[in-house]
DNA sequence: GTCGTTCTAGAATATTCGCGT
DNA sequence: AACGCGAATATTCTAGAACGA
C-alpha cells in the first residue's frame, strides 16, 4: 500500500488537486472516499467527507492532504474543473447504507491501475481551452 | 407565533419555494434556519439543515414543508433563482459556535417585518428576464 | 456602537478583501491591525496578526471574519493587489515596542475619515488593467 | 407552462509560488 | 531578506442547461 505511485503518482505536481485526490482515494484508512471495485470510479460519502476532510477541526490534525475549503460544493467544482463527470448509478453492485449520500465521479484519466494517466489531467481553464483550440486550428 | 402571515404570507402561492422558506424561517422550533436579529438576513446551519430538513428520514415526520432534494446545493440553487444573495459576514454580532458552517442569505423582498414584500419575489428565469427587458424597452 | 460604515462601508461588496480589511482596522478590540494616529496608514503587528487572525486555531473560535490563508505573505499579496504600498517609516511618532515587527501600508483610497473612497479600490488584475487601457486609448 | 432538481460552467476573488530588482 | 508583481491554481458565488413532474 505504500507504493511510491500512490504518494507521488505519475510525476505530476504533488501539490495540485489531482495529486491530493489520488493520495486520498488510495489511502485505505480513509472511509470518506474510495475506489469502486473496478478502480475506475471514485465513490464519495459526503457526510464523512465533510466531517473528516473538510471540517476545520479535522484539518488541524491532518495537515498535509487537505483543502482550504469547507464546502463540499467547492470540492465538486474542482472535480469538474479537472474533467470529472458524475455517474448516477453505482458502477458495480456495492452495498450502500440506506441513509447516506454517495457521489460517484469518473474521469478516463483517473484510474487506479494507471497512475501514469494522471499526466493527462488538465485544468479546464479558458486559457488552456483557447490554446487547445489554436493547436487544432493549426493542423487544418 | 401563529400569525396568519407566517403561514400564508402575502397572498402568494403557498406551494412554491418562497412560501416554504417563509414558513421554515418563521418556525421557532426550527434550529436549522432562522432570522438574524434584525430580521433581514436568513441564517442557515448547514449540518442541521441537511439532517433535519433534507434528510429522507426526517421528511416522513415533517411532510408539509419539505423539499424533494437531499442536496444542500440544490437548495442554494433555489435561493439564487429567487434572487437571494449570500452575505459572508454575519449581519449582526451573534454568537456562532466555532465548528459549524453557517450560511447567510439576503433578499430585499424577504424580510421578517414585511411579508407583503413576498409578492415581489419572482423566479429569475430567462423567460421572465426577457419579458422584463421588453417591458423596459417599451417605455423608452 | 458599531457604526454601519464599519460593517458595510461605502456601499462596497462586504465579502471582498477591502471590506474585511476595513472592518478589521476599525475594530478597536483588535490589536493586530489599527490606524496610525492620522488615520491614513494601517499599522500591522505581524506576530499578533498571525496568531489572532491567521492562525487556524483562532479561527475555530472566531468564525466570523477571517481569511483562508495562514501565511502573512498571502495577506500582503492581497494588499498589493488592491494598491497598497508599504511605507518604510512610521507615519508619525508613535512608540514602537522594541522587539515587535510592524508593517505600515498606505493606500490613498483607504482612509479612516473617508469610507466613501473605498469605492475607488479596485483589484489590479490583468482584465481590469486591459479595460482601463482601452478606455484611455478611446479618448486619444 | 411553471416550478423543482441536478450537474456543470462562468466569472470574480483568494491563495500560492517564484521571479526580478 | 524585502518588495512588488506575474501566473497558475483554489475557492466562492451565481448562473446555464437539461430534464422531469
Amino acid at each position: 500500500m505504500d507504493d511510491a505511485n500512490n504518494f507521488n503518482p505519475g510525476n505530476i505536481n504533488p501539490n495540485i488537486f489531482p495529486a491530493k485526490l489520488w493520495r486520498l482515494v488510495n489511502n485505505p484508512a480513509d472511509g470518506a472516499i474510495r475506489w469502486d471495485s473496478r478502480g475506475q470510479v471514485i465513490v464519495i460519502d459526503q457526510q464523512l467527507f465533510e466531517t473528516q476532510i473538510l471540517s476545520p477541526t479535522s484539518r488541524t490534525f491532518n495537515s498535509t492532504d487537505t483543502f482550504k475549503t469547507t464546502n463540499f460544493s467547492s470540492f465538486v467544482r474542482q472535480l469538474n474543473l479537472y474533467g470529472f463527470k458524475k455517474v448516477d448509478l453505482p458502477a458495480d453492485h456495492e452495498e450502500e447504507a440506506g441513509n447516506r449520500l454517495y457521489h460517484h465521479f469518473h474521469n478516463p484519466n483517473f484510474q487506479r491501475s494507471c497512475p501514469q494517466l494522471l499526466e493527462n489531467l488538465v485544468r479546464l481553464t479558458q486559457v488552456f481551452l483557447l490554446q487547445f483550440l489554436v493547436q487544432i486550428l493549426q493542423y487544418t
